[in-house]
DNA sequence: TGTTAGCACTCAAGTAGCTAGAGTGCTAAC
DNA sequence: GTTAGCACTCTAGCTACTTGAGTGCTAACA
């Protein structure tokens, strides 16, 4: 791979990225600057094709790149495109905003990746792991209403009005008090399964029904699944996106992206490293998305949540214009949490 | 409009469901079950179309239903189709399990009329409107965090931690906590103003710091919009439909459905006379949606919730199994909260 | 040895012309 | 009022043809 075949390698995918169409050896000629002639580009780009960076849709059509080639550009040719300060500062701006109501600020944040992009954006919220009880509260509002309350390190309180059907005792309540703050202040909310609280529930089924009503209610409350949260934005993008033609497609692509189930298996582990990761066509391991590469960041706003905000497009997507406006994302997101 | 011109435009409204394609007098003859021969179903057709109820979309096709043809239909002509046993079984069922937690409720309301219907399902839920607060209560939990409650009628909970710099003594904290029950016991969380909050900081601005944060937390947990939320599912059900084969009309009908006004617009008002309602073609007022049609219904958990759920499709849509689909649901949403 | 011009070849996409078939409206007979 | 018959219309699908972009190969050149 030297240096004349990076160039020609750079030309055809900056090319085809916005045209959408095969690159003819012309065509890189003269836009990669060589100063040689097509004829020499052609033999480069038999080269090219041999290695397995390019291919050739059919005889007589130019050469687009391979999810190969694509991910040579990504990881040694790309060069990151500057967010245009307007950009940032839009950013900024619209994530201050929001910062207390984490469901808008995600929401909000779908919008503007896909707005300053033209692709579909995907966001993984958790504001579950890692919370541990701080404290267990159960507060008397009046004879017939309880209220249970926990307090989770870094400040999120979690709680539920338990309604009476007849009167506790000061005593009872107390106890009461003790016996749950003894069992669940240190225990990791994540991790809180159905069967311990139904365990303990278990043990002190012989007391009165107060308890029994209380335990139970905790239950849905601490469900794991509440902590996760996925979010999308922009799928129409995905109509515009040549590539994306045949309607059959299509249909999976955007009915997946309506499952849950699919982004989070499109987008867990990629916190893991904390960097900007790139996952390019048959790299995504979904059968209906071999023709979609997904760009992703994670964020970390300490005790408050956790995630990875990212987009889906094509793989002839510009990776230059994707990587940095996630990575400044992410940035900001980790920063919101610090001011605090 | 005579009997049998109502059958004839019975026939076509429902062959044309079922084809999408233009229905010939050769096939409502056969289907009408009227034992004429096709010349006279012509001049019935031509009737039809006279009066507006069918339309021919080139001279020499069949004839399709107007949007005042499948007005017509709905409110005289049309047959709901009773749910099949197991339909309303698997609606008790999957509805009960998540009674408790309203987003994955109607997550779930979604998936199921998307899943039941081969269309779009759309759902408003408003959590907030006509909640009073019936009362509101200061706790410390230790020296440094507070935490702030507000009990809304019918059981809901609204909090928020408060961390403080210094440590307040508990006198300060009783009449702070004795202010604020006297200004906010019994107004409504959906109309209490920003201004009203900031009103009240101003007024009290004097005092130390701990109740001028206090307050200001106030502001966006009682935030208006936090009430209202939408939810849509099945957006590549309308790939499936040879109306939509157009990816212009796709992308901006796709498009306005990821919107919350969009939502808003299409959904508000549909509560008003408790009953299921629905809007064909240019009744939507939606200069994109004008060959989609909206079926609704709107449901009532009385403090918990209101809202409507609905389904959108095209205007050739199922609305005898729409219709009574959605009845169904609402009324079992509705039920579930008597049972509490 | 690397580069270039020239040329024959390939293939997709667009265009024009044709045909088949579905469906109509009209007329005249029943 | 109903029906059969018939001429007419329009679309959808098919085929054949043309155009143009782009290639690979060869032979000449620096």
């Amino acid at each position: 791979m030297d240096e004349r075949k990076k160039q020609v390698l750079h030309a055809i995918i900056t090319d085809y990225i916005e045209t959408a169409e095969p690159v003819g050896s012309r065509a890189v000629a003269k836009k990669s600057g060589l100063g040689v002639s097509p004829a020499t580009i052609r033999n480069e780009m038999s080269d090219l094709e041999e290695l397995g960076y390019i291919e050739q849709p059919h005889t007589s059509a130019g050469r687009k790149p391979s999810d190969k080639g694509y991910r040579y550009y990504v990881d040694y040719l790309m060069q990151k495109e500057q967010l245009a300060p307007f950009e940032a500062e839009f950013i900024r701006q619209s994530l201050s905003e929001h910062f207390s109501e984490m469901d808008l600020l995600m929401q909000r944040c779908c919008q503007m990746i896909s707005r300053l992009t033209n692709y579909t954006a995907l966001v993984a919220l958790n504001t579950q792991q890692h919370k541990v009880i701080e404290s267990v509260r159960l507060v008397s509002l009046n004879e017939r209403q309880l209220l249970l309350v926990a307090v989770l390190k870094g400040g999120e309180v979690k709680n539920r009005l338990i309604r009476l059907r007849e009167s506790v005792n000061p005593d009872q309540l107390l106890s009461l008090e003790r016996f749950l703050r003894q069992n669940l202040t240190g225990a990791d909310v994540g991790k809180l399964e159905l069967t311990v609280l139904n365990e303990l529930l278990a043990a002190f089924s012989q007391q009165q029904s107060v308890l029994r009503r209380s335990l139970e209610l905790f239950n849905d409350f601490f469900a794991p699944h509440l902590g996760e949260r996925f979010f999308s934005y922009g799928t129409h993008n995905m109509l515009s996106q040549p590539e994306f033609k045949d309607y059959d497609k299509l249909k999976s692509i955007i009915g997946a992206l309506e499952e849950d189930d699919v982004l989070r298996s499109l987008l867990e582990n990629k916190a893991a490293d904390g960097k900007t990761s790139v996952a390019i066509g048959k790299e995504l391991g979904e059968e209906d998305m071999q023709e979609c590469s997904i760009v992703t960041a994670p964020y970390d706003m300490g005790n408050d949540a956790q995630g990875v905000i990212g987009l889906i497009g094509p793989t002839r997507m510009s990776y230059q214009k994707a990587v940095p406006l996630l990575e400044f994302m992410a940035q900001i997101l980790s920063e919101l949490h610090r001011k605090d």
